[in-house]
DNA sequence: CACCAGGGTACCT
DNA sequence: AGGTACCATGGT
């Protein structure tokens, strides 16, 4: 199906569209020679930086852009996000490699099924098993001719009703029973998204690891890439590496030391410091 | 080809 | 409480 673009351009400063669409925060975002190609709620998208801003194109339908500036976090002021890390030398290389990565504002259920995916999956797979989903159970959208990304993430709905063995052969191997489990949580109403991000962040934490399959390290992405909650700091195994490398390298502390610290050292935005943390380790070398 | 990947859980001392 | 095997799959 193909349909006319629309166009628009965000302004934003300090803004890096590839280290924020592709460090492992979101898992639709495509390199194309016309730009970076994914998909936000219902809608195809393509971004490219132009001048600094953000050039935005996506097919008719709004004339009102606020979903994109939200996603994006493209109003946010980085430089007092950044101005809250702890001024140490690992941060002050990490925010020299990460220049002008954002957190996203991502809908709730592609952030829950999404991580749910992710454990022990390198971030390609992950890419790969996500679009699998889509293709099979998302529904079809309006997207301009030679899109690669041309169906919307499945719906918990439209998730529900498959079978285990469905999604065991989009190649998601053990974790399919628990991304099943969620989307008849959601669909059914026993868990209610809308209401994880109205509490405080424990609360919110709590309600995600009702679910099989979520433990600390998934619901963190979840509250901390989905609701914004930035307090949520994801620990996988590359920021374990981090803080034992850059921050404990002579002892290793034990698990509730470490927890103790991450939640008292890295100040208000400790989740979006985890992020750059993250990125500092995947790319140096 | 081993080794490892944005983990979580059940089961064992 | 703290270790450990196992889960499925494929990239490096």
């Amino acid at each position: 199906m193909t349909a006319l673009l629309l166009q628009t351009r965000l302004p934003v400063s300090d803004y890096d569209l590839a280290a924020t669409l592709a460090c492992g925060q979101a898992f639709r975002w495509r390199a194309t020679e016309l730009g970076w190609e994914g998909v936000i709620g219902p809608r195809w998208v393509r971004l490219r930086a132009v001048e600094g801003d953000i050039l935005a194109e996506t097919v008719a339908s709004p004339d009102d852009w606020r979903w994109l500036v939200d996603y994006l976090q493209a109003e946010l002021n980085l430089a007092s996000i950044l101005a809250t890390f702890p001024d140490d030398e690992p941060m002050r290389a990490s925010v020299e490699a990460c220049r002008g990565l954002r957190l996203l504002r991502q809908e709730p259920w592609e952030c829950l099924a999404s991580f749910i995916l992710s454990s022990t999956k390198q971030i390609v797979q992950i890419q790969q098993i996500v679009e699998l989903l889509c293709t099979r159970f998302g529904s079809a959208l309006a997207t301009p001719l030679g899109a690669r990304m041309t169906h919307a993430f499945p719906t918990a709905t439209q998730l529900a009703t498959t079978t285990e063995a469905d999604l065991r052969a989009c190649k998601m191997g053990f974790r399919a029973p628990n991304l099943l489990a969620a989307a008849r949580a959601v669909d059914s109403g026993e868990l209610d998204l809308n209401m994880v991000g109205q509490g405080t962040v424990e609360q919110a934490r709590e309600e995600l690891m009702r679910l099989p399959g979520v433990g600390p390290k998934i619901a963190n992405c979840v509250l901390l890439f989905a609701y914004g909650y930035q307090q949520a700091f994801p620990v996988d195994v590359w920021v374990m590496k981090a803080l034992r490398q850059l921050y404990f390298p002579k002892r290793q502390p034990r698990p509730e030391r470490l927890q103790r610290f991450v939640d008292t050292y890295f100040g208000p935005n400790a989740g979006y410091a985890q992020q750059y943390l993250f990125h500092y380790m995947r790319t140096r070398r």
